[in-house]
DNA sequence: TGGGCATACTAACACAGGTTGGCGCGCGCT
DNA sequence: AGCGCGCGCCAACCTGTGTTAGTATGCCCA
């Protein structure tokens, strides 16, 4: 079973056997597990590593005093968290695990002996770079204007993608590990609303969910139902 | 009066006179004049130059089919529309002047030759993209999880810094020419919305707003309605 | 095998913010 | 000078989503 991680960068470059194999020994070595729930970067730190998410889904969140917390990013399997850390910087937020995860810490000096000399990787991680501000972007705008039901068909239809291209999708059938309070910080509502969202979903027949599973029963009612165009992610 | 751009980037970094000399000619070349409520840049296109704002300000959307406008981000004189657009990409948004705007047009060539040989200039780059991402996330968690004065308060302290960095601030008096909707664009909610929270504000005594300029009057109270904590926009 | 706990799910009610529509001002036209 | 129109501003009403407070369900561990 290959990598996640090599599998998504070469849906952006093509890569020799040799890129291929210098990526996968990036995933290879410092494998660390981390328990579910708890920081894999703790917020205020000036992290020397970057990581690589192995298994197991991440987010990076905002935690304001009085508790409230805000997603802002999810960090999937074949994700690598900055690639570019070596700008030393504090961390302005924290990454924390929401399932149990599984990462390999990469030093800012592998990356760039894996850069060096081989511009398929360098320009594979650009992309991805340019990849992860359009989703940024997209959750802005998701956010800011589109309902609650658009946002969560539209959260759908981004990870859809996103598991597909690291090969972690069954066709239309994909992890959905996370509950539904973590669902409601990444997208701006209460988890109560999360729920009635998803029953709306449900008997409207574009998805089913359970046991951690998501089957998107309506890929084209998804998509037009949370004003889904895949042109974002597409960096090519 | 120096220009806006070499101010923001002494903010990240040491130039000596001749680093200074080359970003100032960044600015003095390929001067267009775009007036208002007009793009910059169209949506689905693949630019081939990037843009230096010198005058005005300017955002980017995305427009929805049904007309809904999300501003993702503000674009201040000083703000650099994107260092790497040379890893061609189709434009997933557009790029929009918000007022009467000039810019430079700049080439990915010329990015590459004031880079050459200049660490100090590469690396103010690299910081001021971190910061752009800063603010993206930002925005996500304000919009997110925010309430309408919590938002409005935020963004304002956030322009009052990036202003104040390009030069552009005056104590605590700062240009606002934008109108209501596009405030309300950009914080996803309505401009009657967007005009009770300026009353609001004003009548808490921690604002003035008149023709265009905006008075912080009591700058702590603001960051403190606001939950604003700077240290997200600090690179260093 | 049962008890505790996290999570899913629901109902009733509350309210922040959206919608609609209208008034007036100021500025740029002609 | 007068006209149009974008914009600020406001009031009344409406609704999508938040809040609170449960019950139900399934899983882990003793």
């Amino acid at each position: 079973m290959e990598n996640p991680f090599v599998r998504k960068m070469e849906r952006h470059v093509g890569l020799t056997p040799e890129d291929r194999a210098i990526l996968d020994g990036l995933a290879r070595q410092h494998i660390r597990h981390i328990p579910g729930r708890q920081d894999i970067e703790g917020p205020h730190t000036e992290p020397y590593h970057t990581h690589l998410i192995l298994d197991g889904w991440a987010c990076r969140y905002k935690q304001f005093p009085d508790g409230r917390r805000a997603i802002v990013a999810l960090l999937l399997p074949g994700d690598l968290c900055d690639p570019f850390v070596y700008r030393r910087a504090r961390m302005d937020h924290a990454i924390g695990a929401l399932t149990p995860v599984t990462v390999a810490r990469i030093t800012p000096e592998q990356i760039g002996d894996a850069v060096r000399g081989r511009p398929a990787i360098e320009e594979g991680l650009w992309r991805e770079m340019l990849t992860t501000t359009a989703i940024h972007r997209e959750w802005i705008a998701s956010v800011g204007r589109r309902s609650a039901i658009e946002r969560l068909a539209h959260l759908f239809c981004e990870l859809h993608l996103r598991l597909a291209w690291a090969g972690l999708a069954d066709g239309t059938t994909l992890p959905m590990p996370v509950t539904q309070p973590d669902l409601a910080d990444a997208l701006g509502q209460t988890s109560v609303h999360i729920n009635r969202t998803l029953k709306e979903l449900r008997t409207g027949g574009l998805i089913a969910l359970r046991s951690r599973r998501l089957t998107i029963r309506d890929l084209d009612g998804l998509r037009e139902r949370g004003l889904f165009d895949p042109a974002y992610l597409q960096t090519a």
